[in-house]
DNA sequence: ATCCTTCTGTGATAAATGTTACTGTAGGAT
DNA sequence: ATCCTACAGTAACATTTATCACAGAAGGAT
């Protein structure tokens, strides 16, 4: 356990990951749990240590807009952040592949940025890195059509993956997208005709 | 001059107050400056202790679409965040209302966060509360039509100067929102017509 | 097989936004 | 006053995106 630990954070010290191990506990959701809604109190930081996450920010007539994904080595830095102040959740956190989380309670991860060097580094680059992927988000909502943004959208999933497959329903998509069904079935078909993609049943195969 | 700072950011300690009066400068900038052009090394973290900057997000078209205001008492997030790895600037700062500001050398940002208890506290709140406020950016235009996001934006303008006109034309409020100059035209014209607004050459009067 | 549900494709149309083109007006410079 | 420039209004049209309506295909359940 230690051993996997430091595996997928190498820069924490032996004696955080020690520490972690002392303070945190380890805890499994399947895919589909819903981790974090939008409006409810943090108590804990979650470190992911397997399978991915997907944030979320939710309008009012209920869509859920896709920012970004979490997988092992990272953190949710809405929640540190929040948790700084116990306040509440502005996203929506959704497992998507089976997950292992090491949940730090608040106080912890707020005493440990004095003790550890190791820890506060990590946290400031937890927050600079998940700033520059929400501003990258802006960057495609403001400047860029849907075309762009769908290709963009597809290319995230496949390096959160690995594969080159994308197994959603064009309504899954488009909801993430906050757009229709309607046009994402276009926009791939275009996609499709341009020989970017493969279209099947519940799948989209990226081909370059 | 102590007294100032104290009261511009009543949080501090004492003696941060002083350590910061010995390591920053003081500089004073015109209205119009550009303080930080996206792509530039960032060198310096920015106390805001006089006057207004605005944060744009710049598309590589040369959109300039606003993030958000700072004022006096606030910091950039984003310079702290980049400061603290050397990093490139990702976005544009430019100054709207003659400012002061505070500069505060990369070394004094990381060290003091250790050494100062209440500097720890605003710089987690910062990053706090400009990450919101990009979260809020994101709704807006994700989730809203440029008529909202336009009355949205008036509003803002006037939460942030304290006053009930705004003194910008169309062209400019047309490239802060990353639209065209007509659209904004005829936006403000129907809310003209429903009352929100009075408009005048180069200012529009908010009603309600 | 039959039924049923979900997913996909596509046309028609509407609404929002972007673009082009032109007009008039306010205010500063001379 | 006259000229000039920036600003504002607006019509006409193009493009993009959203919505409605419907048809067919895939795959699971019985």
């Amino acid at each position: 356990m230690q051993n996997s630990l430091k595996t997928i954070f190498p820069n924490f010290s032996n004696e955080l990951i020690a520490t972690i191990e002392e303070n945190g506990s380890l805890q499994d959701f399947e895919a589909g749990t819903i981790l974090m809604r939008t409006g409810q109190y943090i108590k804990n930081t979650a470190l992911i240590t397997k399978g991915k996450i997907k944030i979320y920010r939710q309008g009012e007539d209920g869509g859920e807009f896709l920012l970004y994904y979490l997988q092992p080595g990272q953190a949710c830095a809405i929640s540190m952040i929040c948790t700084a102040k116990s306040e509440k959740s502005q996203i929506m956190a959704k497992v998507v592949e089976d997950v292992s989380v090491m949940m730090i309670p608040l106080q912890s991860m707020d005493k440990w940025m004095m003790e550890h060097r190791s820890w506060y580094e990590f946290v400031i680059e937890t927050y600079r890195s998940r700033f520059e992927e929400v501003l990258e988000v802006v960057d495609n909502i403001a400047f860029r059509s849907m075309d762009e943004r769908l290709e963009f959208y597809l290319k995230r999933h496949s390096d959160a993956c690995g594969c080159s497959e994308v197994n959603l329903s064009h309504q899954e998509i488009a909801t993430e997208l906050n757009t229709s069904r309607e046009v994402v079935s276009r926009l791939l078909k275009k996609m499709e005709q341009r020989g970017l993609v493969k279209l099947n049943r519940n799948q989209i195969e990226l081909l370059k």
